[in-house]
DNA sequence: ATGTGTTAATGCC
DNA sequence: TAATGGCATTAACACAT
């Protein structure tokens, strides 16, 4: 109740002042000191006005602005009762994290200072007293102190940065370059502790305790390091970031050759590694020294540039420090959050830890959790053992792109980036999804779930390029106008099932029933495996994937039922004592029958269909709607679509991502409807596929054989393989078997065939690329302990 | 209730 | 001249069991 103000104020005035919580200068981190602002921030909304890119953030501002006006809404219904019951919660937990707490541990957090100009202003002294920043006319990486004045930040477009700055001087990035320094920074990381995490090239994270330890009982000569005579001369030494800045070591400004001579604290460890790096690069590092992660970090800004600040290990310097610090200031909190939290009056995270009750209310379970343990100054203690990784992706941007071709093309290239990534990872997984951003920044993903995990680009591919296929087929005849794609696979399949699942299917396959040969080669699965297993340590007993359901169990019941004769997956018929190549003709048969009958194989299918069209039509604009539409509660204030069909309008252009509403609803409804129940068909067809699968295993090894779904030869070498391969051919085509009834007929012809076989599609073609290597701070992927 | 798949949103450098 | 990144995770939802 008496914070109804903000609900009002975030809700009315949201096309200036709120705005610029999104476009504006982003003055949170460090070197942005007492600079005009209002000005800058005039000349950036000027630059950017009118723009694609800000009509989009314009759009998504509004979005936070009615997310954080439902949250106020969200606010007025609660009761004295609720909030009475929700501080009891919090007590509780307050009480079980404050038990837990642990302060013994000494966590570091190193950040060198504006890293990539750094290093290019040390590799070229004229531009040491020039404002620079790394990067090029559309996206810079990072600027160096100078540039920082005129508000020119990393993440800033080189151009409205020139506007700001119009002497700035834009480097190209070196990544060989920032990788190698990195390098070097690493080597003393490791000294100190050898299990460091690095989070960036610039920027990891060191648990100093065990050295701590040893080095109580150290001599001094361990504690001594000499200046390096060649990078004496102090103008050298440091690239200029601030001439005033403090500095490390005050013998150092003295004469040459000078020992310095480092104590045995915390204090004198962290410095004593800053110079140390200082030497090595010329390069300066600022850090922070408290009991956790989150602090640590916190911490590294404070004295940023070259400086450090230590929190002490006791619960009231940490709580003396929280106190006023402003909660957008911790990793994890971001703008959003920020402007969520402030719509509440929270600030600061000592209002943080006032308004816990409240926010345990407001926020899901992991939210308000994280922060209760910022309001409380807790964090991470230990360096956590590599957290296996959820997902893989790879995207790009570019110009504008419309052609079909060259984005399958382009599709394609991606998924063999990540094939390569993957692989070199030993990972495999089971959903790929497809991103896609259009000319108007306007995001929107795909993803589709395979039987099998995959990893090659012709597996992923497979999947990819349906997707994508839908979305181009979905705006037709107009096309997708696209400025950046991407491919992520995710839902990995975890270590320990990787090897046993499929040698069992072989061992069991091979040997008529009998999974206890697990000696059959499966050289892919092999090796992938191999690597993940080393490298997640994980000790589980490798017996265990027997009941691994929902992979293993059906092949194991469908294969017992259909050794004796093959099925074919297109009309089900069972064909008993034919040979090969005769089962393959009739699915070839089979195939072109049902094109131009036009007849949906499964009759799951059929039904699905005609259940699907007979739903009404959808009523919002909203993609995400059509599909939701008589489930979704909040759907129904959206739902008085009679009148308010706003945006769908502007989409006459060709405009790609909304305009199926009007000209294909029905289609469209279909498609999305039937992507989503896809588990229904797909249970059913993907049988099929093992089925025929399995059938070919018993009756062909070791053949060169033609899947019967998309007539490429596929090797049975690896059966295995050739399995995943048939079966991910069958869904991708119950998945496509809804298109028939519309599209042109050379599209159906396509997706029978497979793209892969007498596709139109180019061969890989290099497709210009705008902007790829230059990002932000980009780390070079599988950048763990490992790699240094 | 719990788990899984899909998509949008968020945050990091 | 025109021009605003790449990556991962989580939140939120729908749906199935």
């Amino acid at each position: 109740m008496e914070n109804r103000q903000g609900a009002v104020s975030s809700s009315c005035s949201s096309s200036g002042a709120d705005l610029l919580s999104r476009i504006a200068l982003n003055d949170n981190k460090a070197g942005m000191e007492g600079l005009d602002r209002d000005k800058i921030n005039k000349i950036i909304l000027e630059t950017s006005k009118g723009s694609r890119f800000y009509e989009n953030e314009l759009k998504k501002e509004q979005q936070v602005n009615q997310r954080i006006e439902k949250m106020m809404e969200q606010k007025a219904r609660i009761t004295k009762e609720m909030m009475k019951q929700a501080q009891a919660e919090v007590d509780k937990l307050t009480c079980e994290l404050e038990r837990s707490r642990e302060l013994g541990r000494v966590i570091v957090h190193v950040d060198m200072d504006a890293f990539y100009a750094a290093v290019e202003m040390r590799d070229c002294p004229e531009l040491k007293d020039k404002p620079m920043a790394v990067g090029s006319m559309s996206m810079l990486s990072t600027s160096n102190y100078h540039a920082r004045r005129f508000g020119v930040r990393a993440a800033m477009p080189g151009f409205i940065a020139k506007k700001l700055c119009p002497n700035l001087v834009i480097v190209p990035t070196n990544f060989d370059k920032y990788r190698a320094v990195s390098a070097q920074v690493r080597e003393i990381f490791s000294e100190y502790d050898p299990h460091f995490m690095p989070m960036s090239l610039d920027e990891a994270y060191l648990d100093l305790t065990e050295h701590m330890e040893q080095r109580k009982h150290w001599p001094e000569t361990m504690r001594t390091y000499y200046i390096c005579d060649a990078k004496t001369e102090k103008d050298e030494l440091s690239p200029v970031l601030f001439e005033d800045s403090p500095s490390s070591s005050p013998s150092l400004s003295g004469a040459d050759r000078k020992a310095e001579v480092f104590g045995t604290s915390a204090e004198e460890a962290v410095r004593e590694m800053r110079f140390r790096i200082q030497q090595k690069t010329s390069l300066t590092a600022s850090a922070g020294i408290a009991p956790n992660m989150m602090l640590a970090k916190v911490c590294s800004d404070k004295n940023k540039p070259n400086g450090q600040y230590r929190i002490p290990p006791e619960r009231q310097a940490v709580m003396e420090f929280i106190k006023d610090l402003p909660v957008r200031k911790v990793s994890g909190v971001g703008k959003v959050t920020e402007k969520m939290l402030a719509a509440l009056g929270i600030v600061n995270c000592d209002q943080l830890g006032q308004q816990m009750a409240l926010l345990s209310l407001l926020f899901s379970g992991t939210s308000w959790h994280n922060f209760l343990h910022i309001s409380l100054g807790l964090g991470s203690t230990c360096m956590e053992r590599d957290s296996e990784r959820k997902s893989m992706s790879t995207e790009r941007t570019f110009g504008e792109m419309s052609d079909a071709e060259e984005q399958y093309s382009l599709c394609r290239d991606l998924c063999h980036d990540l094939a390569q990534d993957l692989q070199r990872e030993g990972l495999k997984g089971k959903t790929v999804t497809l991103k896609l951003k259009n000319v108007k920044f306007e995001v929107k993903s795909r993803a589709f779930t395979v039987q099998y995990a995959v990893c090659t680009e012709e597996e992923i591919f497979a999947a990819a390029k349906d997707l994508l296929k839908v979305e181009i087929d979905s705006v037709s005849p107009q096309p997708l106008k696209l400025r950046l794609m991407g491919v992520r696979v995710s839902g990995f399949i975890s270590a320990e099932d990787k090897k046993p699942l499929q040698r069992s299917i072989m061992g069991f396959l091979q040997k008529g029933g009998s999974d206890s040969d697990l000696s059959t080669t499966n050289t892919q699965s092999d090796t992938t495996s191999a690597k993940s297993l080393s490298t997640t340590n994980s000790g589980k007993d490798a017996t265990s994937y027997i009941n691994k359901p929902g992979v293993l169990k059906p092949s194991f019941k469908i294969s017992t039922q259909v050794l004796q004769c093959l099925i074919c997956p297109v009309c089900n018929k069972e064909m008993k004592d034919v040979n090969l190549t005769a089962f393959n003709s009739h699915i070839d048969e089979c195939l072109k029958g049902s094109a131009m009958d036009n007849e949906p194989t499964g009759s799951d299918a059929v039904e699905e269909q005609e259940d699907l069209n007979s739903k009404p039509p959808a009523s919002s604009s909203e993609s995400k709607t059509l599909k939701s539409s008589s489930h979704d509660p909040s759907c129904n204030e959206e739902k008085p679509s009679t009148s308010i069909s706003v945006p769908v309008e502007e989409t006459d252009d060709g405009s790609d991502f909304k305009t199926p509403f009007f000209s294909h609803r029905t289609k469209i409804n279909g498609k999305r409807t039937v992507i989503h129940k896809k588990k229904i068909p797909l249970s059913e067809p993907s049988s099929k596929a093992s089925q025929t699968a399995n059938s070919l295993d018993a009756v062909s090894k070791g053949l060169l054989l033609t899947c019967p779904v998309c007539s490429q030869p596929q090797s049975t070498d690896d059966l295995a393989l050739f399995n995943r391969h048939v079966d991910m051919c069958l869904n991708q085509e119950v998945l496509l078997e809804f298109r028939e009834s519309h599209p042109p007929v050379d599209h159906s012809d396509l997706a029978l065939k497979g793209v892969r076989g007498s596709s139109p599609l180019p061969p890989s073609k290099k497709i210009k690329v705008l902007s790829t290597k230059h990002t932000i701070d980009k780390f070079f992927k599988g950048n763990t302990r490992q790699n240094i």
